[in-house]
DNA sequence: CGACTCCTGACA
DNA sequence: TGTCAGGAGTCG
């Protein structure tokens, strides 16, 4: 689920829990992450101080007094709980982090496919991360620049993290629903206009979702229906002209679209 | 580019 | 029982 405002909302709530507290002990119950924070790495958390929690595309990292990092990342069913040390754990708890004020932060995750590593002082933990989808870095042509030389569709380029970071498969389908982009046209063929709408919908579908939080706390269902305008909305009424929303397949993965208001070009 | 992989739950 | 899932890396 979490795409960059769904993450972003996560790393304040880590923020608010974790900044300036000590880690008193890091417990791994999961025997994939065990493979990625051993038993010796989790013991090296403890003792540190956490200076902060950023975010970075869909990632987020735990800064530490001493100038590692503990890199975070949800994929796609991870997510944090606050909670009393003393309290029981969530279901799907992967991680724990003890602090020393007797709260603890969790990775609930029931996939296990989150991430969880430290990384050295120096190494940059995201080499080939591109621009975050929301910084004023990225421009209609700095977005022109990273897709010149791809040969694969739009759509697909949006979920590639180092042309823009931060976007997954919900937010691509809306923000090309957004600028009117039919998710199918070469990469490398939109026009600038088109590229500056791509920017303005992929800022609009993603500020919109950051402007609502509550989606985060885990409900779902009607509220799907009223947050999207295409995803999952397969055979529906666009919001804008009517026509039934159309369901592909792109890179193995869904994409929903106007057939009517969307379209490769000017 | 597609196919396959890591996991597990939800749902038909 | 079988299919699918909002992520992303690896491989051919």
């Amino acid at each position: 689920m979490p795409e960059l405002p769904e993450v972003e909302y996560a790393a304040r709530v880590a923020r608010a829990a974790v900044r300036g507290r000590v880690i008193a002990t890091v417990r791994v119950l999961h025997a994939s992450l065990r493979r990625q924070l051993g038993p010796r790495a989790a013991r090296s958390l403890a003792g540190e101080r956490v200076v902060d929690v950023q975010r970075r595309g869909k990632h987020q990292l735990v800064q530490l007094a001493s100038g590692r990092t503990l890199h975070v990342h949800f994929r796609m069913t991870g997510g944090w709980h606050i909670g009393a040390t003393a309290e029981p754990l969530p279901p799907y708890t992967r991680v724990v982090i003890e602090l020393d004020d007797g709260t603890s932060l969790v990775l609930d995750d029931s996939r296990a496919l989150a991430t969880i590593a430290v990384v050295e002082p120096g190494i940059d933990p995201l080499p080939e991360l591109g621009p975050d989808a929301i910084d004023p870095s990225f421009t209609a042509i700095a977005l022109g620049e990273a897709l010149r030389s791809r040969r694969i569709a739009i759509k697909p380029a949006l979920l590639d993290q180092r042309i823009v970071a931060g976007i997954g498969n919900i937010y691509a389908s809306e923000a090309l629903w957004y600028a009117r982009v039919d998710p199918r046209t070469p990469a490398p063929q939109l026009r600038p206009p088109q590229l500056a709408a791509l920017v303005t919908g992929i800022r609009r579908a993603l500020v919109k979702a950051l402007d609502h939080p509550e989606r985060c706390h885990g409900e779902s269902g009607r509220s799907d229906a009223v947050r999207f305008n295409v995803y999952d909305r397969e055979g529906k009424g666009c919001r804008r002209c009517r026509h039934p929303i159309a369901r592909t397949v792109q890179a193995g993965r869904s994409t929903y679209f106007c057939e009517r208001c969307q379209t490769p070009g000017p």
